[in-house]
RNA sequence: UCCCCUGUAGCUCAGCUGGCAGAGCAAGUGGCUGUUAACCACUGGGUCCGUGGUUCAAAUCCGCGCGGGGGAGCCA
């Protein structure tokens, strides 16, 4: 049986088919009643029409059960439409009810419902236009990730969701026990973490990069590509407790190596999404951001703005009357400032580098000037920060150095610092958020909203 | 965690300084040159989030609780 979107495209006039799928809408005239039939292939519905004169009582019969919502299969001969509004429709005659959808129960009407009333009913929001369009951009992004480093090359690494260390420093972690809490509760004995499965404390990973940097020391180029937790807690439209990050490191790479990736990726997968996606951004373009396919295609074509921190802060400072919070060096880039950046200084994606040390990570390679590491921010209009990367600190002695400076456990980091004892070489990588990628493409505001069960603070429901 | 907004029909919302519960869409019925966010007419549809208070009288004012949205911080 041919889908939805072959029926379409392949337009095989004359030729007897049955479609399945679920009933978008139905029209009623006089003479013919219209069902609109979609099947999640592509965004568009085959128009189904029956004639009211000839049908019999038993196709009658099941088309009044045919309400938006149904599950059915749709017979009969493929035609030419007479109507504007679609190239080819289905002349029917047979319909078959295969799950109905009472109308005084389905959630889902015919008329526009509001994104918010949508996250209620995350089961059956995948059977509207935005989020059946969605799905398919997910789909196509996540593809796009691996033809992209696949195409160069790189070695996709499955990196452990579970980790016994508390050094990746990201952000606060979700624990991971199999001790029974309530009875130590009830017990009221202290916990004794020798005893929980891992014999030791253990987490859900906030981030790939330490044990990817692992395989970059032996295979070179390498990524992730999969889910990531924090347990922060923040309510925006841009953050979630479940996401997936896609983490590519490369070995004898600088700085300026990594900002061309970026920017390579970047651009191949806007390009994939308008190549693969026309009719789904298209919807978009329409219903969720005006001049979306124009933005992305000449994001797509465009040069990044490079920009040093010390550079963003001078024209920060030469605009300090537009902000809340006053702009000096040293301090870290608020939403606001970064969004004008991207904005209204370079109207269009700009890569900041060479943040002060204090307001980044500790394994981020310190520049000569001993103030600033060698970090890269890709900041876009709209989203902000998109891609958060570093050329890596590979000198074991400096890297030793910040990890004491800091405060922090080096016991804890013996396996990465062991990376820079035995074959160091400099090497490079970022982080891209996926749903922030998402955001970007399909325009959708709120992150929880690309992504088809979100999980954020108390939200774990479906 | 902080700040702001919000909760009324299936959905989106109006309801003013307290005085009979409303509209559009959806649904049902009927009509209608092949409609496409169909159209026209009629009809049905309510725990005004919960709880306590003020009052002759509360959807409306006040306290508390719960839910939703936006912004900030944290970051991808």
């Amino acid at each position: 049986m041919q889908d939805i979107k072959a029926i379409l495209r392949e337009k095989a006039v004359d030729s007897t088919l049955t479609a399945k799928g679920w009933v978008r809408t139905k029209r009623d005239t006089k003479n013919a009643i219209f069902v609109e039939l979609n099947d999640g292939s592509c965004f568009g519905n085959l128009q189904c029409v029956f004639d009211a004169n000839t049908i019999g009582d038993t196709v009658r019969g099941q088309l009044d059960r045919l309400n938006t919502g149904a599950a059915c299969a749709i017979s009969g001969r493929l035609v030419a439409s007479p109507a504007a509004g679609q190239p080819v429709e289905l002349q029917a005659t047979s319909a078959e009810v295969i799950g109905e959808a009472p109308v005084d129960s389905y959630p889902l009407q015919k008329k526009a419902h509001s994104l918010e009333f949508l996250r209620e009913i995350a089961h059956l929001r995948p059977r509207t236009n935005t989020f059946g369009a969605v799905a398919r951009v997910r789909n196509q992004m996540a593809f796009a990730v691996h033809s992209f480093f696949q195409e160069r090359g790189f070695n996709y690494v499955h990196t452990p969701i579970i980790t016994a260390s508390d050094c990746e420093g990201a952000g606060e972690m979700f624990q991971v026990t199999t001790l029974d809490m309530d009875a130590m509760v009830k017990a009221g004995k202290p916990v004794d973490y020798a005893k929980d499965f891992f014999g030791k404390k253990s987490f859900l990973s906030v981030s790939g990069q330490l044990n990817v940097e692992t395989y970059c020391m032996a295979l070179n180029k390498v990524y992730t590509f999969g889910p990531t937790f924090r347990a922060e807690n923040s309510n925006t439209t841009r953050h979630l407790a479940e996401f997936w990050m896609i983490e590519p490191e490369m070995a004898f790479a600088e700085l300026p190596d990594n900002m061309a990736l970026a920017e390579d990726f970047i651009k191949y997968l806007l390009g994939w999404a308008l190549d693969k996606c026309a009719e789904d951004l298209d919807f978009f373009d329409k219903r969720i951001q005006k001049g979306l396919v124009q933005m992305l295609d000449s994001v797509r074509g465009s040069t990044f703005a490079h920009m040093t921190y010390t550079d963003a802060i001078k024209q920060l400072e030469q605009n300090k009357d537009s902000f809340e919070f006053k702009p000096f060096w040293g301090c870290d880039l608020q939403t606001e400032h970064e969004r004008f950046l991207s904005e209204t200084v370079i109207k269009g994606p700009v890569i900041v580098t060479d943040y002060p040390k204090e307001i980044k990570a500790f394994y981020m390679r310190l520049n000569d000037d001993g103030k600033t590491v060698r970090a890269m921010d890709v900041l876009v209009p709209k989203i902000g920060e998109i891609i958060g990367g570093s050329e890596r600190e590979y000198r074991h002695d400096v890297l030793l150095q910040r990890i004491r400076d800091l405060g922090l456990d080096e016991a804890a980091y013996w396996w990465y610092l062991d990376l820079r004892r035995f074959g160091s070489a400099p090497h490079s990588g970022f982080g891209l958020g996926f749903e922030r990628l998402m955001r970007y493409v399909t325009g959708m505001e709120n992150i929880r909203d690309v992504i088809p069960f979100p999980r954020a603070v108390k939200q774990a429901d479906f």
